[in-house]
This record gives structure tokens, C-alpha cells and sequence, in this order.
DNA sequence: TATGAATGAGGATTCATTCAT
DNA sequence: GATGAATGAATCCTCATTCAT
């Protein structure tokens, strides 16, 4: 087994682990024993590589935006038309919940921080604006070619955002209240709606 | 000062000083002494009138949500028409994080601990149902004047409490991001014209 | 309902309801609260008519001892002959655990204690030094009558308690490993056999 | 001082540190903080090497027991005739009391919980179980060999632990009553003019 | 007499963090 | 690099006792 270059591998392996907590126990029920019983190292190994537990904490939830990010770029970027990546990237938010309901589970207890912690506040700030950002981008293509008015344009990015983050958050506190694939119709409807999209 | 009788008030103390310092401290990070501190009575009295932490935790989040419902219903009952109505709760939602923050921040630090707390998520589904409930109440009345599509009935409760919600999470975590009065118009064109209300 | 003369009535209530507190409980898991709620008064009663925890529970092991005096009189002293009593008394003592089991309980939790309680190792001390003077007696009528070897008589009060209570002790532990009323005749046989009855 | 391997050293340390508590303060007013001090550790260690409070009793309960039934076996075993085995154990019993305080202190402690602690109930029980088989067997060999009445074995391993224990009791309570060493030799008289050995 | 509200010290237990090995 | 023993402050909670009513 090396024992050089063991970095990568092991922050990888507590991040990982962290996560695995966060989830099955909360953010505020979980103790640095409980992740490095989960990561199966000891206690000392996680201050080795991490400052303390807040440092790590904070990894963990900018890998968890940095994965999702990545995901959505995976599947938006090879798209063509701005409508095609809008619809894409609504598609891919609304999803989150039922093919990813660990990273909800993540951002829901860093959510919690958010009011009290500035650092997490900016990292969730951050992310949150990225993804208004990118529908950004589709929108002003939009308008450059012409199918799109360009006074919705304005809060249409956090509007986008919304939607999505508002229908995964009901539906992860009850699922039973509405079925997500259905919504998913009438989530893009409302965006379309809004948007007259021109042909 | 009276020795009896004091359930009330003492409950009704401790409540509103949990809720301080839950926005203040957050609700990880906050003790039964920093409660007992903030509601100036002892520890002692604490347990004297809850269960345990959590007990009173529950309260908190109740008695949040019973001021929240109290308000919506004062505004809005009194208006007649469906989409005065509408309009009105669509307000009442968006303004909520400027208006009254502590909710939000009390709101927020709970629902980081729903996936993990079956009371606590249980506690926040029926208060996203009730939500969920009146809205579509307006929109049978909409629907039964004949001024409201019914195929578009089924998801605009959800998607309504969605876009609300949503900007208000965007809005507490980055108020720079967007102006929260301004996007208002925008959150109510966007459900009118989802809807197609008929003169 | 008197207001007059309820010392008495007060103190009995309360100090029944203690005993069951220790039978139900245990010495060391009872608290006063405990306490007031089995004697359906409140805690300040208690305070109003015993000087404290400690000398009411205090009260209790007496009060316990006193009758358990009682009955034992009751039924060896209208009896005649030393040998009638002294095996009278070894029934009496034998049939505690069964008829009384209440007894032993408190007992116990109070032995607990006398190790390092001075003031309840001096009541529980009185009370076995009785129980042994009894047999003293019973043993003294037995050497004047001629019927009992006088140099049998040192030990045999002690021995007799000793039997008593370590047969009564094994049994509360374990009720399964004899059966309490078949090994009365062989603590009989026991005392018989050492102090050589002469027709 | 090492750090690896420390774990059977200080489990030792804190039940003898334990057991030191008990004797001086008593099972009920013995605080964790208490045997920390005692056991010159800190607070942590012993919830370190230990489940609770309760597990690091119960594991004082079986070594104190363990470590007299060591002793007992010690000096025994090597007899060989039955009464010389049987009246060695007496000694053995009689002797507790004063060549080892502290552990009728730590019985006694326990025996008050066994009402209500099914668990120590359940050591207890068995410590007392043994004590009366190995008698039982002790007896068994002296019918064997034609010097003991059969019908006489029954109930006497019970008899014979309840005098030891009914003694090292009255004892322990109140020293003064009589005196120990000399009471030693009825105790063997009374066995022996039960079971009334042959020649 | 009687109540139960109120106190706060003290209880058991947990936990982030350090450090000798 | 890696371990896990060790710390002790801080947590939640209990409890004997007091006292205004």
C-alpha cells in the first residue's frame, strides 16, 4: 500500500464518508468518530487532512456542488439551441431530487447553516448563482436570435430557479404530495408560458 | 410576581426566546443555557414546562407556523374574488422574507433537520400542504366562475408555493442577487399567464 | 376535610407512599417529585412535615422496622413454652420474603446504605440486636427450665437471625433455587439439632 | 508512559478506583467525576474503555465476585477429604467479613439494586448459585463415601451459605454484637450436628 | 395547610481536538 | 502516514429544596 500521494485518496475517502453521515444521521447529529467510523480510518487521519471539522464540512459541500455542477454541464453543454439547453437544464434540476436525493439531503442541512454561517452561506450564494447564470446564457442567446422578449428576461434565471428548488423541496419533505416526473410537464409550461417562446 | 398560573407565560417566553436564538445562533448551535439565558429564566424552569429540548423545539416550530397561517388568513380571507385572493397570498408568500426574516431563518433551520426527523418533517408537510390547500381552494373557485382552464389546476398549488419558496431561499441567502419587491410582478405574470385568466 | 390534625394523616400518606417508591423504584432512583406524585400531595407537603429527604426516609426504615416488631409479637408472645416461641419466631422470620416481600425490598436498599450511613446502620443495627434479644430470651426460659445446654446459648440468637436472613436473601435473589416453605423444616432441624432439646 | 495497548490497564485501574467509591462514598452518592479522581483519569477515559455508568458497575460487581470465588478455589481445592473441604469453605465464608471489608461493602451496595436492577439481580444470583454447588458437591462426596445422611443434603448448601452470609451481615452492621472469630466455631458445630457425621 | 413554580448546582455523557507512539 | 488513547469543557437533564401565593 502506498503511503505517498495518499492525499488525494484519503480526503476522498472522508469527504465520502462525511457525506454518507450527513445523510443517514444530520448535520448536527454526527460527530468526527461517526465519520471516521464510516470512512474506516481513525480519528487523527481526519486532522491530518482536514483542519477541523468545520474545514471539512466545508469540502464536503463544495464537492457536492462541484459534482452537481459537473453533471449538469455534462448533459446541457452538447446541446444546440438555447430552448433545448433551458429545457435540458429544467429537466436536469428537477430531477435532482429522485435521481440524486443525497445531494438534497446535503444541501437541505447546509441550507440550515446558512443564516449563521458565512462561509457556507457564500458557498451556497455561489452555487445558487451559477445556476442562475448559466440560464442566463440561454436566455440572451435567446434573445439575440430573436424568439425571445427581452423584458422577461430580467428575474426569469431566478424564476427558472426557483421552480425547481421549490418543487424538489415539497416533494422531499412529502413525496406523496405530488408526483415529480408529472410536475415536470407543467414546470416547463410555466416557464414557456411566461417566456412566449416565438417560432 | 404571581406564583401561579404562569404556564402560559413561561411557555410563551421560552417559545420566543428559542426563536431568537435560533436566528441568532442557529439551531445547532445553541444550548438549553443559552435558551434559559435569552428567556431570563433558569434551566430549570425549561424542563419544568417541556418534555426536553426537543419537545420545545417542536413547539417552536409549530407555534411559527400557527403565527405565519394566522397572518395569510387575515389578509387574505376578507377579499372576494379568486384571483384577488390569489394575488393576495402570492404577495403574502413573497414578502415573507422581508417582512418577517425570523420566519425564514427558523424555517430554514428546520428543514435542515427534516430528513432526518420524522416530527420535524411531518410538521413542515402539513404546513407545505395547508399552503398547497388554499391555493387550490382559490383555484376551484377560479375554475367553478368559469374564468380558470381545470387542466391547469392539478400542479399550480405546488408550483405556486414552488416559485415562492424558491425565491425566497435565493433572496435570504443572497439579497444581492435580485430586488425581492421587484420580482414580485414577475412571480405573478408568470402564474397569470400559466393560467390564462379570462376576462 | 380537616384542616386540623392532618400531621398525622400527612405523614402516614406520605410515608406509605415512599416505601412503595423504594419497593417499585429503588432507593437510588427515587426523587421527592417521585415521591409527592405516589402520594397524590404536592412536593412542598413533604417539605412542610419532614425536615427533609434524608428524615423522612429515615421515618420510613422505622416505620417499617416498627411493624414488622408488631407482627412478630403478635404472634409469638401469647404463646408458652421457649420452645413453642423460638420456633414460632424461626416461621415469623422465614415467611417475611413470602408474606411481606415489600419488607425485604426496603430492607435491602436500606443495607445498601448502612455502610455508609451512620444513622441508618444504628436503626438497622437496634433492630437486628432486638430480633437476637428475643431469641435470647426465649433461649434463657429454655436453660432455667432445664431443657437447653447453657453453653449452646452464646451464638445461638445470632446463628438463628443468620439463618433467617441469609435463607430470606438467597430466595429474593433467587426464588427458583429452593422453595422457601419446604427448607423451614430443616432450619428448624438445623436450630433443633445444635441445641440439643431434652424431653 | 504508553499510548498502545493501554486498554486492560485502565480498565483495571478505574474498577479498583470504582470499587474504592463505592466502599467510601456508597453506590448511590458516587458520582462518575468521583471515580475519575479517584482512578486519577479524566471523565472521558472511562466512557473511553467503558459503555456507562451501569456497564462499569456491573463489570465491578463480576470482579469482585470473580476475584472471591478466585480466593475461595485457592485455598480449597488443595484439601482433600469432603470435611475438610466443607469446613475450610466455612472459614472461607465466616472470614469475608473481616479479612476483606471492602467486598461486603460492595455486596452489600449491589444487593440493595438486585430488587430493582435485573441485571446485577442476575449476578448476584449466580454468585450465590455457586456458592451453594460447590458445597452441594462437597456433600455429595461425603454421601458417597458413607458419611453423610442423604436426606439431609437438600437444603443444606442453601443452609450453609445463609449462615456465612446472615453473620458476615449481623457483623458488618454492628461489630460489636459478638465476636466473629469466635462465633466461627458454632457456626461448624451447627453444620456438623445437623448433618451429624459418621466416625 | 397546601400548592407547584422556580432555582441552580450537580449529574451522566459526548465530543472536537491533540499527541505519544 | 496512521493510530487511538486521552483530555476536559460543554451538553442535556434531574433534583432537593424554597417560597410566594
Amino acid at each position: 500500500m502506498p503511503k505517498l500521494g495518499m492525499e488525494e485518496i484519503r480526503k476522498d475517502q472522508v469527504i465520502k464518508a462525511t457525506e454518507r453521515c450527513i445523510v443517514e444521521k444530520g448535520y448536527s447529529n454526527m460527530s468526527v468518530k461517526d465519520i471516521s467510523a464510516m470512512a474506516k480510518v481513525s480519528t487523527g487521519i481526519i486532522y491530518h487532512y482536514f483542519k477541523n471539522k468545520e474545514d471539512l464540512l466545508l469540502q464536503v459541500l463544495k464537492e457536492s456542488f462541484r459534482k452537481s455542477h459537473e453533471q449538469v454541464m455534462e448533459t446541457v453543454e452538447p446541446l444546440r439551441t438555447f430552448d433545448e439547453k433551458l429545457m435540458k437544464h429544467i429537466e436536469n434540476i428537477n430531477r435532482v431530487p429522485v435521481d440524486n436525493p443525497d445531494f438534497y439531503a446535503v444541501m437541505l442541512n447546509f441550507l440550515g447553516q446558512t443564516i449563521n454561517n458565512p462561509e457556507i452561506n457564500g458557498i451556497i450564494a455561489k452555487f445558487f448563482g451559477n445556476l442562475r447564470s448559466y440560464i442566463s446564457q440561454y436566455i440572451q442567446d435567446g434573445i439575440e436570435v430573436g424568439r425571445l422578449q427581452p423584458e422577461k428576461a430580467k428575474h426569469l434565471s431566478a424564476l427558472t430557479v426557483a421552480l425547481g428548488m421549490g418543487i424538489g423541496m415539497q416533494w422531499i419533505v412529502d413525496p406523496e404530495s405530488f408526483d415529480i416526473v408529472d410536475i415536470e410537464e407543467s414546470y416547463k409550461e410555466m416557464i414557456e408560458s411566461y417566456i412566449l417562446l416565438k417560432e
